[in-house]
DNA sequence: CAGGAATGTG
């Protein structure tokens, strides 16, 4: 007579069932049944009133009937029929605790969380006391709403009832927290508890593991025996997550020891567990030994034994497993395969693979899902397809974190720096957070195009989020520094960087590189070797770039011997074409290009482009026309090569074979590269282009610049013509380049900037020798510092000299 | 009545 006592006890009864204990509760029923026909309001109880004046053999059959009743409700959940489940609920009349919680179960178990709660809530203002049977499924249906909210309250409420005293309720509280990523209070419940059981520890080491926290996984792992408890498959499932988490072999192996002795070996799932845990700590091989022992293989096992092979870079075995996953088991590939096989592809420049896997998604239906439609513009991206990237990010509903840093990915690695830090901004007024792994994609962005300011709030922004500490992200601020123009503050940050990896020394030692600070880029190389980190290839590609800009030869030359001898690292193609910018130095064009046939690797674009550079730096048009030719042959659309060659011919006087590249390049459709150069004044950006007119200040810059241009007797137009020479004449009215970009923009960084501090410009091209020389002359007479960026290196004018050494 | 294996971004 419960359905009786709620309507009583809604309107009679300030003392709400929840407040007494279940022994009082059945009193109080009891008590309270004589006055049910007085008290009756709702329709159901008018309908049991008419029920039971037909006397007390009615009676006997409604308790026969609500037993009946009960079963069908059970099977009906069973079954998910929630909807008849329902039904047949709001018809029975003996509604009890025990039939409140087969709803809310039954909700739970049909994803109808939401319902489950407002279900929840129903019972308790029916009047019903939710017991600690209930609680475990209010909460599960809280932790799969993901609702933090509704879990703290549900929480309070059976704190307030003492049930936080019950393993079973607590330990579904653990697991709420966890998921919800409050380790700290799944902790403080976790200590409070009288009783753990084995399921209390369990989840606290799968809790641990799902946020990512190995380390804290293995020490509940190996802490609960000390306990008494004995690990059991989950616990040994979770220590195998949290060994691949941290990369420890040693723990899995162990952990693997221990599943052999509790002869659980056979397990499916601790084998896919063990199968996984070998493919991420590195060893294939006992991957396949295990994988080799599963039967009947799973897809999940076949999944993880694909993503096994993926994640070792074994990508032709990734598609191979495929293969025989659907001959051999008659599986078919599910959305975890294709989410598995997308890196494969990627890492291949798959692109049709990654193609037919999209097409393969769209057909099964497998689409829209988060995870995939992330891995395909992750694979989009990387094979160059950036419009299909932004298609799918377009129309992914609920973006996450992850999609949006798939996606400024995609733009950075496209080289579309602005859209990426557009993106970026938009992802900003969203109310997700951005995370290290947002900056760290979105800093070398940062440090191709941003301005100084911009870079200094990116900072702040980092700063700000307490990603400070991070050294991957602190060094690429260093970098974004080093590249913005800023050395000294640079340096300050790597200074600051407690936990300095070899990434961090290769850093500070290329940002001195760029600047042209050759002396101290050694230094800073024996330093990190004092310090006992161990070089890697690009430490060396850092210090041969060094030596090359700032013309160390010597130094050069004994670093890249040593490199094998001293350190066993074989040079790459990278540290050849650092050779070779730096045989070009010494004007020995011959030793270039014998250092290019001997080499033990094929040449690429960039070692030839070293030689066409060697080559105009030594007017040798035989030698630029051999390089450009090799570049032209691996790369179709190399402008620069062009625009290169035609210089040369044109100083040359060669017109013809002007003519001639240009008519090459229009039949190509390409265009000369627009150069241009900027200034930033007040966070604000001042461009320029070649004989650019149209600045505000146009008037001043032009008067400045010409005053400039005849003190330092560049002015061939007024002064020389008395020496008049046809040649030179002709090379200088060919392009003109008293009124190029760069002195423009100069000129008004001139003006802009207080008497004694340096002025720095950028530039989107390589500066020409016209204006290289200019400018030299032009930090002499005006005594100010004058650092011109170009797309390689800083060029640092100073007295008339430049850092470059004049080669470039 | 509670807990578990394969999945995307640097």
């Amino acid at each position: 007579m419960t359905a009786a006592l709620s309507v009583h006890n809604r309107f009679f009864n300030s003392n709400t069932p929840e407040n007494l204990s279940r022994k009082q509760l059945r009193i109080s029923e009891k008590n309270h049944n004589p006055g049910f026909e007085i008290n009756a309001r709702s329709s159901k109880s008018t309908h049991l009133r008419k029920k039971q004046a037909r006397g007390s053999k009615v009676a006997v059959e409604t308790k026969a009937q609500n037993f009946n009743h009960t079963r069908a409700l059970q099977e009906l959940v069973g079954s998910g029929s929630m909807d008849r489940a329902l039904y047949l609920f709001e018809k029975m009349n003996c509604v009890d605790t025990f039939l409140w919680n087969v709803m809310i179960r039954g909700f739970v178990d049909n994803g109808l969380l939401r319902e489950a709660i407002n279900f929840y809530h129903r019972m308790v203002c029916e009047g019903f006391r939710a017991d600690y049977f209930t609680y475990p499924f209010v909460i599960k249906a809280c932790t799969g709403l993901l609702s933090l909210v509704d879990g703290e309250k549900v929480h309070a409420k059976l704190v307030k009832c003492g049930l936080d005293l019950d393993v079973y309720v607590c330990n579904s509280v653990i697991v709420m927290y966890m998921k919800l990523e409050c380790v700290e209070c799944a902790e403080r419940v976790f200590d409070e508890m009288l009783v753990r059981d084995l399921v209390s520890w369990n989840s606290m080491i799968g809790g641990y593991c799902r946020v990512g926290d190995g380390l804290s996984s293995l020490i509940f792992f190996k802490e609960m025996q000390k306990y008494g408890m004995k690990h059991d498959r989950f616990s040994l499932i979770s220590g195998l997550g949290a060994s691949s988490t941290v990369g420890c072999l040693k723990c899995g192996k162990e952990i693997h020891c221990q599943v052999i002795r509790s002869g659980l070996e056979m397990d499916f799932m601790v084998q896919t567990s063990l199968l996984d845990m070998y493919g991420k700590c590195g060893k294939v091989d006992y991957a396949e030994r295990v994988f080799n022992r599963i039967f009947p293989r799973s897809i999940i096992a076949w999944n993880a034994m694909i993503g096994g092979y993926v994640l070792n870079a074994r990508f032709l075995e990734s598609f191979s497993c495929l293969k025989k996953m659907k001959e051999v088991d008659k599986l078919n590939p599910d959305h975890i395969t294709m989410i598995n096989l997308l890196p494969s592809c990627t890492q291949l420049g798959a692109l049709l693979g990654g193609k037919s896997i999209h097409g393969y998604a769209i057909r099964k239906g497998f689409l829209p899902h988060l995870v995939l439609e992330t891995a395909l513009i992750d694979m989009y991206g990387v094979c160059g397809e950036l419009k299909k990237a932004e298609q799918i990010f377009e129309i992914i509903t609920g973006k996450n974190l992850v999609s949006w840093n798939a996606m400024i990915a995609a733009y950075v690695q496209n080289g579309q720096n602005k859209d990426a830090m557009k993106l970026f901004l938009d992802l900003w007024s969203k109310p997700l957070i951005p995370d290290a792994i947002t900056f760290a994609t979105l800093l070398p962005a940062y440090a191709e195009i941003a301005t100084l300011s911009e870079g200094m709030q990116i900072h702040a922004l980092i700063t700000k989020l307490g990603l400070v500490s991070n050294t991957f992200i602190s060094n690429s601020v260093v970098y974004m520094y080093t590249k913005c123009g800023d050395l000294q503050t640079a340096r300050i940050i790597f200074g600051g960087i407690l936990c300095k990896d070899v990434v961090s020394w290769n850093v500070i030692i290329m940002a001195h590189a760029i600047h042209g600070l050759g002396k101290f880029s050694i230094q800073l190389f024996s330093e990190m070797r004092n310090k006992g980190i161990k070089p890697n290839g690009s430490t060396f590609l850092s210090l041969l770039s060094s030596c090359s800009i700032s013309g160390l030869v010597d130094e050069g030359w004994n670093y890249f011997n040593s490199m094998r001898k001293e350190y066993g690292i074989d040079p790459g193609i990278e540290h050849y074409g650092c050779m070779i910018d730096l045989l070009g130095r010494t004007r020995n064009l011959d030793l270039a290009k014998r250092f290019i046939e001997e080499m033990p690797l094929v040449p690429t674009a960039r070692i030839w482009g070293s030689l066409l550079t060697a080559s105009r730096k030594n007017n040798d048009i035989v030698s630029a026309e051999f390089a450009a030719r090799h570049v032209l042959s691996l790369t179709h659309d190399n402008t620069g090569s062009y625009v290169l060659l035609s210089n040369m011919y044109a100083e040359a006087g060669r017109w013809e074979d002007v003519e001639r590249i240009k008519g090459i390049m229009v039949k190509e459709g390409l265009e000369k590269t627009t150069s241009y150069s900027s200034f930033e004044k007040n966070g604000k950006t001042h461009w320029f282009i070649n004989q650019d007119r149209t600045h505000s200040e146009n008037y001043m810059i032009y008067n400045v610049l010409d005053i400039l241009l005849r003190k330092i007797g560049e002015d061939i137009y007024i002064h020389n013509v008395s020496k008049f020479n046809p040649s030179s004449l002709l090379k200088k009215m060919a392009k003109s380049p008293e009124h190029h970009s760069v002195r423009l923009a100069i000129s008004f960084g001139l003006i802009s900037t207080t008497i004694g501090n340096p002025v720095l410009v950028r530039n989107n091209t390589r500066i020409c020798e016209d204006c290289h020389n200019a400018v030299k002359k032009i930090s002499k007479i005006t005594k100010r510092e004058l650092i011109v960026r170009d797309p390689k290196v800083f060029h640092h004018f100073r007295n008339g000299c430049c850092s470059c050494g004049d080669y470039w």
